[in-house]
This record gives structure tokens, sequence and C-alpha cells, in this order.
DNA sequence: CAAGTATTTAGATATTCATCAAAATACTAA
DNA sequence: TTAGTATTTTGATGAATATCTAAATACTTG
């Protein structure tokens, strides 16, 4: 899980994750959405599927980028387990 | 909650948090944890404390820390607000 | 006061990282 | 084939970061 602490560390990276949820975009348009080059948004995207966060489907001519629901929610699961409220340590 | 964010995204710094949920602990006993200097540790703590996510206290000759609780389970709730439930919240 | 302990701060270094422009790859269309 | 579009890869650069040692601060005790 460290790769998805690191993917998630980055503003850009998570605002990428918050779009994906409203649904596949390309990768021309989710670099649109930002004010770097595309070639930086390749980077980013590419560190996010390393994560295992989102996944990628040659098109014809495109590339569409999928959020991958499972491993975030792991990701989730994980930071509960490791950090939710594990009881009792707030008495003094 | 981004230098939240930046502080969660450092192994040291989780473990530390880790650490912290069974107890205060002073900043000498943290850095007895681990392999890193003390200067490091402090270094840790410091971008911890910056982020809200635990405080510190003076005591004689010691600093204590502690996890604050309310800022970690309010980074968990962003999380989960930002990224969790896709398509069954109903915002007004 | 002087010495010892606990912790932080300062200064330096090495690595990681976000970014860019340019080149490369892959595909489509004329 | 040539040109054009979409995306990634490469190579470089500057900024941020984790780390260290050494010095500084603060406190306690003899």
């Amino acid at each position: 899980m460290k790769d998805v602490w690191n993917a998630m560390a980055d503003p850009t990276r998570r605002a990428i994750l918050t779009m994906l949820q409203n649904g596949d975009m390309t990768a021309g348009e989710i670099s649109d959405k930002f004010d770097v080059s595309g070639a930086t948004i390749s980077h980013h995207l590419k560190i996010l599927r390393e994560a295992g966060l989102i996944t990628s489907e040659k098109e014809k001519q495109t590339i569409t980028y999928r959020l991958n629901i499972t491993v975030f929610q792991d990701f989730l699961k994980g930071i509960a387990e490791a950090f939710g409220m594990k009881g009792e340590n707030h008495e003094k």
C-alpha cells in the first residue's frame, strides 16, 4: 500500500481520481483540465496506474482511464484498520 | 488538509502515528523505536505537529507527544466524502 | 556555576519528484 | 506515403525532502 500512499500524496493526482469518479476519461480529456503539460499528466497517470488506483484501456487513437474502485476502497479499509478507532487511548 | 496528506505520505510518520495510538510517548521514546537520528525524528514530529495530527506537551525535561484523534478522524472523513461513496450520496 | 540529559535547530548533502520541451510511438486519414 | 492527432518516453532542471552531524536551547541537579 506504500505505492498508494505515494500516489495519493500529490494534489493533482487526487484531483484526477476525483474527476474519474464521474466517469471514464481519455488522457487528453484529463490533461485539458489542468494547466500542466500532457507529459506531466501522463506521468501522473502512470503513477496512479502503477499504484493500481486506475486502469487504462486503449481504444482507437485514445487511451481511456478508469477509476479502480476496489483498490481505492482497500486503501480506505487499510487506513481504518491501521488508524481507525482502536478503542481506549483517549482518557488522559 | 493538504498538510495532513503530506504528513501522512511518509512511512516513518505513519509509524509514529500508529505507535501513538497505544499511548503518549516522549520524543526520546519515539526516537528509540527507529534507526534514524533524533534530529530526524524531531523533524518528523514537527511536520506531524504542523499538520495538527499530534500535539506536544512540555514536561520536566521531556516533551510528550499525543495523537490528535480529532484531526485524524476529520482526515478520514474527508477522504470518505471525496472518494468513498460514489453514486449513492445525494448532496443538496 | 558546571555538568548531564532531552530535544530542537542549523547547515549540508543526496535523493526523490513535479515539471517541461522535444523526441518517439502508435494510430488514422488523405 | 505523408500529414495529423493522441499519448508516452526521454533527458534535463529546479524544488522539495529525508537524513546526517554538530551546535544550540532548555531544564535539572550536584
